[in-house]
DNA sequence: AATCGGTTTCAAACCGCTTTGGATGGCATA
DNA sequence: TATGCCATCCAAAGCGGTTTGAAACCGATT
């Protein structure tokens, strides 16, 4: 059933009953009733492709997911976002179309995206620090947003973003109160912009405090249990190792648990360790109880406002770029507690 | 850069150039050549909207997500199948659409992407013992592949799956090899199909040996941490506990670990752990040492499978019902070793 | 020279909707 | 009665490709 036989059947011309079925005001309202009767009772859906093309409008927006070399972003993390979004854009009837591709194809997929007249608008994942996407997106001439900002990037863009620089600020102060001195942070990869922000109010707490960051408690690395176990072990068999560290993440935090564990000691007492929890679904950091400190911002929720604001952005391209802040909070759990005596060098 | 204007430019009917562009035979290799290097000069794009009308066909697959109560679906290990199906539609040139909708809307959702057409065909998802939605595809009358398999489904459809009831059974198996007679089972929610098929395989395992299964050591709950926790904490505190777990996943085996080192006892000595690995990008069961022994199948992996299947359904509707059973590896970690001398009742 | 088969090209219809630019009719106003 | 203004509806022209049916051209055959 499509338009033209409703149409037909009305014994109306296409085009007063495509009006009013989207509104319009130039039809009588008894025959807008009629039309919109007939449409329900013969079950008409009008053509998606048809009014693509009619509109010049995708009605999608597109996340481009490189894989390989930055799979950052096979992450569980990213599944969190992607819920987010997708549900305001089946909200609003928006299709979330994802492009999966290898890392040296990235730069077409959102050539693609625009030329073959995919999508609307676009989301940013992921960004690095000089971020040549950025230039590549307004170059590509669509709306689109930031998960994440972009240190370096000298264009104005859009972006949704947790505050890590004060975050990992706080964090470290809160540490430094409890009387930790020698902390450390086993941070994502610092080609990441969020991870750089993080580094910097980890740094920036140690240093207001008269305590110099020691390069051998900073490590950097992607987010996985197996890497947060190997950084949080290689600083624990340290000379004179930290009393308290930093994660990035649940799953690097649940490796430095591992590590620390097989080493006899018991978190909270021996050693503290706060972690930035993404709130995930499927990776709470407990339910009542907090399992980790930890610095709290829930991703989902990143994912819903970076897809309002996109949708915003591609109803009225006239606005200028959006950016909005979001605040961690500071989330007091079991894995945290005051220094132990100061520790004795080993060996 | 429409065909139109490329066309104009070549002095050419547009017909001829679609058909250069497309390798139809009735073209003249030389025009064709010229044609492509035309085409490739100008940067031309087929716009994608204008060839989904003319042809009918959308050139992308839909995933359809549920939220809410059945969110089983936003944890990592679909990330991890997403990436993988992805990549195979970008390689044959789909797209990938994603739905997220609300669970009470699953319904409307299958038969809206097909009504308005942004389809070709769909992968269901975390199949449900006797579920509904396998009628409900057939009804709506796309091709579909179903990831996982639904017991009680009378109707023949495509499936890839993990042979989850052998997987669990050698596992049980195993851990019977090695003198163990209490093993607890820490599952997924029941009512998922797999998650069934797993039990049966344990189950089985037991009852071959002479041994019945005890309810006790048996929960069903999602696959986060904190339920792995829970449910591994409730049987070890049992008064007979077990000296051995099997656990869902990779998560709710870092949950049981949790539950285990907080009561002082040590993995692989005091009490033997399997999970089963999906092998996520993410959540890597060690790297060359495995963390926990294990059934071992790439979700991922599935993911491209799925989606070759589909993708070959798309293309010849004719094709009868594939399936695809994928077998899972054993692999042997540190978190298994010989049963400890007969457990004594507690108390 | 006329006919023919094969190759190569093209004009035009079509996919199903939106939207522009009238046309029509009714009613109040001059 | 003629005029103007609304309110309402419609025909037709897009949107940018694909595809059908036919034309043009070619050398080869009669």
């Amino acid at each position: 059933m499509n338009l033209k036989e409703l149409a037909a059947k009305l014994g109306l011309s296409p085009t007063t009953v495509s009006r009013a079925l989207n509104g319009y005001p130039e039809v009588n309202e008894s025959t807008r009733e009629r039309v919109m009767a007939a449409a329900k009772r013969h079950n008409y859906r009008p053509n998606t492709r048809a009014i693509r093309l009619a509109t010049g409008r995708a009605f999608a927006i597109g996340h481009v997911i490189p894989l390989a070399s930055r799979h950052e972003i096979v992450n569980p993390i990213f599944a969190d976002f992607i819920a987010g979004a997708g549900e305001t854009y089946s909200r609003n009837g928006y299709d979330m179309v994802l492009s999966v591709v290898p890392d040296e194809n990235e730069e077409d997929a959102y050539r693609d995206l625009k030329a073959r007249g995919s999508v609307d608008g676009m989301i940013l994942h992921a960004p690095l620090m000089n971020d040549p996407r950025i230039a590549l997106l307004h170059d590509v001439g669509l709306p689109f947003v930031v998960h994440g900002r972009a240190t370096g990037a000298d264009l104005p863009y859009s972006w949704v973003d947790v505050n890590n620089r004060r975050a990992f600020l706080r964090a470290t102060e809160f540490l430094l109160d409890l009387g930790h001195t020698r902390i450390g942070l086993v941070n994502g990869l610092e080609h990441m912009d969020f991870a750089i922000r993080r580094r910097s109010g980890y740094a920036d707490a140690l240093t207001a405090r008269g305590i110099t960051p020691d390069p051998a408690l900073m490590s950097s690395d992607e987010m996985t249990e197996v890497s947060g176990y190997r950084a949080a072990g290689r600083m624990l068999d340290l000379p004179y190792p930290p009393t308290a560290l930093l994660a990035a993440s649940m799953i690097s935090g649940m490796g430095a648990r591992r590590a620390v564990e097989e080493r006899g000691m018991e978190m909270g007492r021996d050693i503290s360790i706060i972690i930035h929890d993404d709130d995930l679904s499927y990776m709470k950091n407990g339910e009542d109880v907090p399992i980790f400190t930890a610095t709290r911002s829930s991703v989902r929720e990143a994912g819903r406002l970076a897809a309002e604001m996109l949708l915003g952005l591609v109803a009225d391209s006239a606005m200028g770029p959006q950016t909005r802040m979001l605040e961690a909070e500071l989330i007091i759990g079991q894995s945290t507690g005051p220094a132990p005596r100061p520790a004795i060098p080993k060996g």
